[in-house]
DNA sequence: ATATTATATAATAATAAAACTATATATGAG
DNA sequence: CTCATATATAGTTTTATTATTATATAATAT
C-alpha cells in the first residue's frame, strides 16, 4: 500500500522512550551504558526500544569491546521531532493568544 | 512522562491512510467526500482515521451545509512528512551506492 | 576455565489500535 | 414532514504494541 514504509518509520518515532532517545542521540553517538541512567529505565526495555528504532532504520549500533554504540542514521530525525517540539510551543501560544482575547471581550 | 504529548501527535501520523491525508491537506482543505474518490476506502474509515487526526490536533474540522471541510492546523505537519519522504529517498541513495561500490570491488 | 559485565532476545501477559458492520445524527430538498 | 445525502459514532472482533520477567550471548578480566 501507499506510504506503508513512512508509517513504519513514524510508528518507531511514536514513543515516549524511543523521542528521547532520539534527542540523547541527536547529541552524537552513545551506548546504552550512557542513556541507561538518564532514562531511568530496565535495561531491557531499553535495548528493545533501541532495537525498534535499529529495526526502522532510525539508529545503526556498532559494537565496541564490551559495549554497543548507537547513532542516528540520518539527522532529519532529529529535524523531525524539533519540528514536533515546535507545534506544541505554537499549540501553547495559540492557547494563551485565545485566552488573552476572552479576556480582553469580558 | 517526558514526551507524551510529541508522542501522541508522532502516533496520529503513524498509518500510511493518515500520512495520504495530511499529504492531500496539505494542498488545502477539503471534505471527507472530496478525500473519499481518492482513498478508495469505506467512509467510517476515513471518518475514523480523520477523527484520529482531529483528536491530536493535527487537523480542524469545520461543517458547512452538508459537508466537513478538514484542514491541517500547521504547516509543520508537512514539512514532517516531507521529511519522512526525503529520508527513504535518501535510504535508496545509500543503498545505490552501497551497490555500486559492491561492483567495483568485484 | 570461570566469573563478571554489557547487552540482546524470548515468552508471556496486559493494553491499545485497527477494521468491520451497523446505526445514528444533521442538513437540506421536495 | 419525509426523504436523501454526508458524516459520525458505537460495538465487536482481530491484530499489534508494550511491559515484565527470565534467560541467553558475547567480551573481557582473573
Amino acid at each position: 500500500m501507499l506510504n506503508n514504509k513512512q508509517a513504519e518509520i513514524l510508528k518507531a518515532l511514536a514513543h515516549p522512550t524511543r523521542i528521547e532517545l532520539v534527542k540523547l542521540l541527536s547529541a552524537g553517538e552513545k551506548c546504552l551504558c550512557q542513556v541507561l541512567p538518564l532514562l531511568k529505565l530496565e535495561q531491557p526495555i531499553v535495548s528493545q526500544h533501541l532495537a525498534v528504532l535499529r529495526h526502522a532504520g532510525v539508529v545503526e549500533a556498532e559494537k565496541r569491546g564490551l559495549y554497543v554504540f548507537y547513532r542516528l542514521k540520518n539527522k532529519k530525525f532529529t529535524k523531525i521531532i524539533g519540528l514536533i517540539d515546535e507545534i506544541l510551543v505554537d499549540e501553547l501560544k495559540e492557547s494563551q493568544k485565545e485566552l488573552r482575547e476572552a479576556v480582553k471581550a469580558r
